[in-house]
DNA sequence: TCTACATTTCTTGTATACAAGAGGGTTGAC
DNA sequence: GTCAACCCTCTTGTATACAAGAAATGTAGA
């Protein structure tokens, strides 16, 4: 067939996931995805096991594969970690920036505080994601860099939900301006505390992404 | 075929892995896997694409899978992200664990006490594993623990290793009992300390050291 | 009309056949 | 003797055929 399809399936399914063109609870069945995009079951299925392997796909036996629904609590379960990694990575971050980073996360924070001033909402999201990654590559760990890029792709649907409530640009934009404060100052507790509660979806924020998820379901049912 | 291998295949894969039977930079032949465990290579396929999701496997097209083969520095930054999780799952367990949660973690203290006593590494190594089980479900993050479990995993071979040291199983139970007690005590922040310095072989320092030096080494090359 | 059972159909799981690229070895030329 | 080009083989990637289980539908009996 088409070949060069070759591992490229894989994301081209994740990425309906994550773009919530397959909707969580969607049954994937293999002939619909094959005749789809043009290919056999086989490389389907094949790509239907790598994420199942990443948890974002659910396979039962005989059952068919159906997209994962986390779930309110087990959403928070997953922001509640991505706020450690974070933390973790502005912590490490503080301590072992070298002078390419600081340069990268200032130019990101620019970034952010340009669309945050334009009130452009897609492009704060985008800018947000690079700042953050900014943040991961400074940390100088490969493997917590990859973890925090995982993580943070499984949960951008619910981010972006996020990022639509009333003042959270501006707000973000200045937490973002305390922790690269902390981080260019070597100051890894504060890098800790400031993106910890950055990212934790406590009082308000949780409520607010609660009450958007609620919403959605309404809106799917 | 003899079904019933229907996602086992991939956990006897991980297992020779993990055990260490199939090496680090091993070439994986389909056929070969395939005759192995009497399947034909279409489930093996499945299971080889399923451990390349998770990073157990590298599979490079029309070349083949192989063991990945993390490197010392990848294994160091394993270990620090590991430190970390055990870290944030002692702190939570520290505020949120019940009943139920302290006798678990009693009971694995009481047997990683009699193993040590017993001079049983082997199952001290198991009974260890147990115990930081325990802590994982009282932290009530069911996502965290999930992470904590296949991270613990994948470390499970340089873990072995550490053991070995001489005095090492004495020293380890010692932490264990400061651990349960900040645990068991609310003091989330000890807990915090202690498994951390638990995880880590050695302090944050090292850590910093190890991604300067190898800072230097890029820039000099 | 409702229920229990059987049949039928549809989907998944596995095997095999086929296509295509990568690697190695041989052969030939210089 | 060395290097390069070509062919052969071996492995992977994909498609399809086949087997088996699960859901759905239809039928018969109460």
């Amino acid at each position: 067939m088409t070949t060069s399809t070759h591992h490229k399936l894989r994301d081209q399914i994740e990425n309906c996931i994550l773009t919530g063109e397959f909707h969580p609870g969607d049954r994937l069945d293999e002939v619909q995805l094959a005749t789809r995009f043009q290919v056999s079951r086989t490389p389907v299925r094949e790509a239907l096991m790598q994420l199942s392997a990443i948890g974002l796909v659910e396979i039962k036996p005989r059952r068919g594969a159906t997209v994962v629904d986390p779930g309110p609590e087990r959403i928070f379960e997953m922001f509640e970690v991505m706020a450690e990694l974070e933390a973790m990575a502005g912590a490490m971050a503080a301590r072992r920036h070298q002078e390419q980073d600081q340069i990268a996360i200032l130019e990101a924070l620019a970034k952010c505080r340009d669309a945050a001033e334009s009130n452009d909402t897609d492009r704060y999201y985008y800018e947000n994601e690079a700042f953050h990654h900014a943040i991961y590559v400074a940390s100088h760990n490969g493997f917590l860099q990859e973890q925090c890029i995982a993580l943070h792709r499984r949960l951008r649907p619910y981010r972006r939900l996020q990022l639509r409530v009333r003042n959270r640009m501006s707000v973000s934009l200045s937490e973002h301006e305390g922790i690269v404060d902390a981080i260019l100052a070597g100051d890894a507790d504060a890098a800790t505390v400031r993106l910890r509660s950055h990212i934790a979806v406590q009082g308000d924020r949780f409520g607010d992404l609660i009450a958007n998820l609620r919403q959605l379901d309404r809106r799917r049912a």
